[in-house]
DNA sequence: GATTATAGCGCG
DNA sequence: AAAGCGCGCTATAATC
């Protein structure tokens, strides 16, 4: 059964309770309910097993069934369904791929604005809000598009499953310890200063770094100045990065580096970004579902997805509670080897470290090396180490590279290629066939024509990459999903931690990092967590490439702490 | 003075 | 040896 959520129709008052209407248009039977200021439709809470809400946005409503401690099932997010479904190839000739623009093609993401101003944003900007008529119209026009195609179907699902979990996550929050993050930054950086000022490890750095090239008032923030003294002092180089200045002779290199270090730490990390992000010891970023181009989530606010090594320390488990952490082990090229069936390939990763298995296999001769020519073949790597390794990885895997050559070629044609699951490629701008123009034109110069072959080639590498990525941003929506449902199953436990109802006393998801994830648990649960995750992604797999014999391991370990589960 | 662009570095 | 994909964020430079 099919709940779909609508706005109340004008006239219609918001408390009425709902739902108060079944209508079985779109081949689907629907209730109409609205969902004032965070109450559920009457009858919808005792019967969430079977229903799967439907609505525009998840991230529009959800939060505030979240915050009366109600969770959703399943549900269609009919917005990101439509993206996906404008964008695919397999459905570009569908009446909803190419209808004119509507208010399914809003850009950006819909913010959750308070329930009081509703009325007045709706007065605003009428075309983003969908009413009733058009949440029906879209199901019935998404049902056709998906009629024969039940992969972009599950895919549709996957992504809205991955959007109940961005929104729990941001509602329970990632656990975060404030004390051990100023520890942290203590240690590093020196303690906090007043103001604005450097804090005193930083000081101390600068001072040495305008010593050693004799450059009194030179700030090391300035990258022009900097470069500038470098070259002063004889240094070769053409730019102030890191991998440029490690291992130059020069006294000044050392604390440059070191303030580089601090000062980045200081800036993105540092105790404004504490301040800022980190109230009360939880961290609630936006996570963007869908918000990359392959269909890898993007995050919003604070850089949730770069969370640097150095202070996840602070992320930490409440008293009692511990943190299971779960990695997927060589996603992309186990990725690769299913959407190929490369079975050679899946051998080398059966049971062991992918990389380890190609050394064992005799493809190449140490782990490092059978990394750095995989992610050459999957980068479209030319140069150094990763190219002098793909003719072995080319013999050892045919069946794997091919499909990576051959999604590079049909990006350097101008051509879309697809996912798994359907997710397709964007085509290239109108600024990339200009160039491509202007190369073919008599008059045109060697400089064109080699810009022109340089754009080409980008593409290629971007289409090449594209394929393995968004598959594996697919593998990782189908684990995610599957996880959050067998946490739920595993009911409530005894303990109550600190997150907020409905998990105050249940296992929950509380980061996600492209093929990383992390759960918050009782103590007593780590185990029975961990099989499930571990069970969870071997789900994945089959739901991805069936019976074809590709492992999905996940490292697995838990801890109170995010850094101690890493390590 | 307010904007947009760039360099650099963090993550996978 | 650090280059091949995808991002977000910050401080500074460049531009209006």
């Amino acid at each position: 059964m099919l709940m779909v959520v609508a706005p109340a129709r004008a006239g219609e008052s918001a408390d009425r309770g709902g739902p108060d209407r079944s209508t079985s248009r779109a081949g689907a039977q629907a209730l109409v309910g609205e969902v004032p200021s965070g109450v559920a439709p009457r009858g919808v809470v005792g019967n969430e097993k079977a229903a799967r809400w439907v609505w525009d946005d998840t991230g529009r409503w959800y939060p505030r069934l979240l915050a009366d401690g109600v969770r959703v099932e399943r549900c269609l997010d009919l917005r990101l369904a439509h993206r996906v479904l404008r964008g695919a190839a397999a459905t570009a000739g569908s009446r909803l791929a190419t209808a004119p623009s509507g208010p399914f093609d809003v850009a950006g993401v819909a913010e959750p604005e308070p329930d009081r101003v509703e009325s007045l944003f709706d007065v605003a900007a009428p075309q983003s809000r969908p009413d009733e008529d058009a949440l029906l119209a879209e199901i019935g026009a998404q049902d056709e598009a998906v009629a024969d195609h039940p992969r972009l179907r599950l895919l549709l699902v996957a992504e809205s499953a991955g959007a109940l979990a961005a929104a729990e996550m941001r509602h329970t929050g990632l656990p975060w310890d404030r004390r051990v993050h100023d520890e942290v930054l203590a240690e590093q950086l020196g303690p906090r200063p007043s103001g604005d000022a450097r804090p005193p490890r930083m000081a101390e750095l600068a001072a040495q770094i305008r010593a050693e090239l004799g450059a009194p008032r030179l700030n090391p923030d300035s990258l022009p100045d900097v470069l500038r003294e470098l070259r002063r002092n004889g240094l070769p180089v053409t730019s102030t990065s890191k991998w440029e200045l490690t291992g130059l002779d020069h006294p000044a290199v050392a604390p440059l580096l070191a303030y580089k270090k601090l000062s980045r730490l200081h800036s993105a990390n540092g105790w404004a970004w504490l301040d800022r992000w980190v109230p009360e010891d939880r961290f609630r970023p936006e996570y963007v579902v869908g918000g990359v181009v392959t269909g890898r989530w993007g995050s919003s606010g604070g850089g949730a997805l770069q969370l640097p090594k150095q202070i996840r320390r602070a992320v930490r488990a409440d008293e009692g509670w511990c943190l299971v952490v779960a990695d997927a082990a060589q996603l992309e090229p186990r990725v690769l080897a299913g959407l190929s069936h490369d079975e050679r390939m899946a051998e080398a990763g059966r049971g062991r470290d992918l990389y380890q298995g190609m050394v064992d296999a005799g493809v190449v001769d140490s782990r490092d090396h059978a990394k750095v020519g995989m992610l050459g073949a999957l980068y479209g790597g030319t140069t150094g180490q990763s190219a002098a390794v793909l003719p072995r990885i080319n013999r050892a895997f045919p069946l794997a590279m091919a499909h990576v050559e051959a999604a590079a070629r049909a990006g350097e044609r101008g051509e879309v290629v697809s996912t798994l699951l359907g997710r397709s490629s964007p085509l290239p701008g109108a600024q990339w066939n200009q160039v491509q123009a202007d190369a073919l034109d008599d008059e045109a110069g060697a400089s064109a024509q080699s810009r022109a072959r340089a754009q080409t080639r980008a593409w290629g590498r971007f289409t090449r990459n594209f394929v393995v990525q968004g598959t594996a941003a697919e593998w990782a929506l189908c684990w995610i999903a599957e996880v959050r449902r067998r946490l739920w199953a595993l009911g409530e436990s005894t303990v109550a931690g600190r997150a907020p109802e409905p998990f105050a006393r249940r296992p929950h998801l509380v980061y996600f990092l492209h093929d990383e994830l992390v759960v918050h648990a009782p103590q007593e649960l780590a185990e029975v967590v961990a099989t499930q995750v571990r069970d969870a992604a071997t789900a994945a797999g089959r739901l991805l490439f069936g019976e074809f014999p590709i492992d999905f391991p996940v490292s697995l370990a838990s801890a109170r702490s995010y850094a101690d589960a890493k390590d």
